[in-house]
RNA sequence: GGCGCGUUCGUCUAGCGGCCUAGGACACCGCCCUCUCAAGGCGGAGAUCACGGGUUCGAAUCCCGUACGCGCUACCA
């Protein structure tokens, strides 16, 4: 049973992938790696007015980048393969043809406003009055699901449960349109029939178009598959979550230097929960977890602040060698947001467990280290003078210093912290009144890394020399 | 307007009749730690469980109604 699983994804290929098709992605991904099912990507390019160029393959890089793998999509269909909904006409034409002759569907060609007349006028409307042959109405001919009148269509949401609705009140949807095109209503019936789909989970905007679906399958004698209705993701205003927002596109939230696992593990958890503590869970652990039954009804806020403590976390658990990698990968992509030239894996993988902590996402790294890489720092010499000191005092203090580190045996972050500790006590100044002082001479920062293991990496010539600078910029 | 869905701390949620004087997390506040900033530890504030009726010995949990929010009502998905 549970190996007959299979699932789609089916985007529609209008712009940037959206952080809620996202998420839809992950929990049918997570549905068939738990049970040993197939996911599929369909994309659904029926609207040839909204296509946007180039946007199937951000989509699938932005998959690809969180490590959702398909297993079935438009990069490994082949030709005439039912992944691209432009290459599957046939397909839908049959089926409409099918209906037609079933007397379910009806070629229609007056426009919209005359159908809606029709059927304000009520009781039982004859159908072929909607018929331009009839009418002498003359418009595009289009292909109508001749919806039934009376009775009820029932769903078994399996996140809702029972949903009813009156067929009456569903007015006879387009499935053709004028050129030549399927509507997503006769599309992702046909399609879902025969990719033999098992369950279709998608946004709860879809709900109230469940009739017609259930109407289709049940004209075209097909058994429908089970459904479930996702909740929506909300923007902080509870409106639906838009550009005007912010961030919605994934690709933007890379760019913003999130992390993939992150990423995941926030977005599962927006309208689906493990238990009452858990929430912090790998791919492994998620797959293992998922069930539709704690997927929550109700509609939840992105909570962007939640996210960002989230990347934090992740980057914290990151070992140094692949937290490097990942900092590297990421200023590769996006060298704006990274340090030139491009520094050495070695000497990053050093650095790293300075700052791992104070990371909540990568792009706030090269702010924070690049002065390791750069030749000389830049301050205001009125930033070396700490609290209650002088100008006088921090030179004598940046001085003293230097000559203390200077004598060093070992240019290690212990003697440094025990040479500079003494000699704070001797110059009766406070520990971070010193350090302040020497933390923007090595540094140009006032919030900066850790100073000794600073110092430890840049190393003595580089220390020393940057110390000297300042004294005499006093 | 019609139809559908939803409603527990600011936010994400736990809760599926008694364990709830409602638990956790993010955010917020305070203290501790501390070389800056973080991270971490401890503590605090924050929800009359939308409201009103029922059912029951007992309801956040079941039923009905109301309000509010959202969705659909396209030859968009």
């Amino acid at each position: 049973m549970d190996n007959h699983v299979r699932v789609r994804l089916a985007p529609s290929p209008t712009g940037s992938p959206h952080v809620g098709m996202v998420r839809t992605a992950i929990y049918n991904w997570l549905f068939a790696r738990g049970r040993g099912g197939t996911f599929i990507v369909r994309i659904e390019d029926t609207d040839r007015g909204r296509l946007v160029e180039g946007s199937v393959d951000e989509m699938l890089e932005s998959l690809r980048w969180l490590g959702i793998e398909w297993d079935e999509g438009p990069d490994v269909g082949g030709p005439n393969a039912p992944y691209h909904q432009s290459e599957r006409l046939g397909d839908y034409h049959r089926a409409a043809e099918m209906l037609i002759e079933r007397g379910a569907a009806y070629r229609g060609d007056c426009p919209p406003e005359r159908v809606e007349a029709v059927r304000k006028e009520g009781g039982g409307y004859d159908r072929k009055r909607l018929d331009a042959r009839e009418t002498g109405d003359s418009g595009p001919a289009v292909v109508r699901f001749a919806m039934p009148t009376e009775g009820t269509t029932v769903l078994d949401d399996l996140i809702r449960g029972e949903v009813a609705f009156e067929n009456g009140l569903v007015d006879d949807f387009v499935i053709l349109k004028s050129d030549g095109f399927p509507t997503y209503h006769l599309a992702s019936v046909v399609d879902d029939r025969s990719m033999g789909i098992s369950h279709v989970f998608r946004g709860e905007e879809w709900l109230s178009s469940v009739p017609r679906h259930l109407k289709l399958y049940e004209a075209l004698g097909w058994a429908p598959p089970l459904f479930a209705h996702l909740p929506q993701i909300l923007a902080p205003d509870r409106s639906k979550l838009s550009k005007r927002h912010g961030a919605v596109s994934v690709r933007e939230y890379r760019e913003m230097g999130y992390l993939p696992g992150a990423m995941v593990n926030f977005l599962a958890l927006l309208g689906w929960s493990l238990d009452d503590r858990t929430e912090v869970m790998s791919v492994d652990e998620l797959t293992r977890a998922f069930s539709l039954e704690r997927v929550s009804r109700s509609g939840a806020m992105f909570d962007a602040k939640k996210l960002e403590w989230m990347n934090g976390h992740y980057i914290r658990q990151t070992p140094p060698g692949d937290l490097a990698d990942a900092l590297l990968d990421y200023w590769r992509a996006f060298p704006a947001k990274g340090i030139a030239p491009p520094p050495e894996r070695e000497q990053v993988v050093r650095i790293v467990p300075l700052v791992r902590e104070r990371l909540k996402t990568l792009r706030d790294a090269a702010p924070l280290i690049g002065f390791f890489f750069q030749d000389g720092v830049e301050y205001e010499a009125a930033e070396l003078v700490q609290r209650k000191m002088d100008a006088a005092g921090t030179k004598v203090a940046l001085s003293r210093a230097h000559d203390a580190l200077a004598g060093l045996d070992s240019f290690d972050e212990e003697s440094i912290e025990s040479a500079l500790r003494e000699l704070a006590g001797e110059l009766d100044l406070k520990v971070g009144q010193l350090l302040g002082s020497i933390r923007v001479a090595t540094t140009g920062l006032k919030v900066a890394p850790p100073l000794f293991g600073t110092l430890e990496i840049l190393g003595r010539e580089r220390s020393l020399a940057a110390i000297i600078e300042a004294a005499g910029r006093l």
